[in-house]
DNA sequence: ACAACTCCGACAAAAGATGTCCGAGTTGGA
DNA sequence: TCCAACTCGGACATCTTTTGTCGGAGTTGT
């Protein structure tokens, strides 16, 4: 079970972008990040295809959050770039093989893929309660109230 | 985030060999399971490795577990078969680009890593308190208390 | 001692993730 | 009104991981 790599640059740069009320270019998030360029621009686009963020093309264009931070949970971020599909998925083992259960008799999930979906729930509840702004808040406490200034002098500096 | 798909075949396997006290050969957990036989051998491998199933060779051999089924989580075979490694592994974006931390500063992990990691953990929790034992028996009783009976009926039968 | 059965690690094929590129569209300025 | 520069967006290679397969080594019962 292996999360794309894709998630961390994507919540960083929802983290950035909740410093910034102008839209900042994906080229400039890259930059500021260390990653590849166009592979960032990729999942950005997922983001805005999920509704995250929204994109402005033009000279002055970039990307933008779309709500309030404190509105935009951890989780929806990592659905958007990782995609919705549970990773345990039931190959209905059960109506195969020489002791297959009839169809009519499968129409609760198996207790194996019960236990894999209550477990993912747990997952997915513990991401949902994390927002963008609590994310920014705890790694500005974790720098002493620095970091986040630092970002938003930088995003307006290097213009 | 994909889970592996042998991990479903491994833990129907142990269900199964809760319900034998010979050994099981890998070639009859397939036949079962309608599952191709090399590659489920090879994910028993991987359970021998992890010291829930002993495999005994020879005529009669074939694998059985190694403790009481209430006393293997379902934790550990996912963990067998799909590696101990965390879903989500922080590249450390902060100690790169131009506002890159000094590593000094970096010996707690990111407020990110540190969220998803309490996903992770809430997720292990949830597995660690089902045992194949609980497996076995809400199989059971989805089918009204027939199918393992049956599987142990079959096992025995068609040798 | 033999023969048959078992597991086990090394070898290909397929899929997904990673990374890159150029075109379409839009905005600001002349 | 036109232009030029900048932006995003989806289509195209490359690479690692997963999936699947095979023959060999070892062990047990006859």
């Amino acid at each position: 079970m292996k999360l794309s790599n894709g998630v961390e640059w994507a919540l960083h740069s929802c983290v950035t972008l909740s410093q910034s009320r102008e839209p900042v270019p994906a080229a400039r998030l890259a930059e500021l990040h260390g990653t590849p360029p166009a592979y960032l621009a990729k999942h950005l686009q997922a983001l805005s295809r999920a509704g995250i963020v929204h994109s402005t093309a033009g000279q002055v264009g970039g990307y933008e959050l779309t709500r309030p931070a404190a509105q935009i949970s951890v989780l929806e971020v990592v659905r958007a770039i990782d995609g919705g599909e549970p990773a345990y998925r039931c190959t209905e083992i059960r109506q195969r093989g020489p002791l297959a259960l009839p169809a009519e008799r499968c129409e609760r999930p198996c207790a194996i893929a019960r236990a894999m979906a209550a477990a993912e729930d747990a997952w997915a509840d513990a991401l949902r309660q994390v927002t963008i702004a609590d994310l920014a808040a705890r790694i500005d406490a974790d720098s002493e109230g620095t970091a986040m200034a630092a970002v938003s002098r930088w995003l307006t500096a290097a213009r």
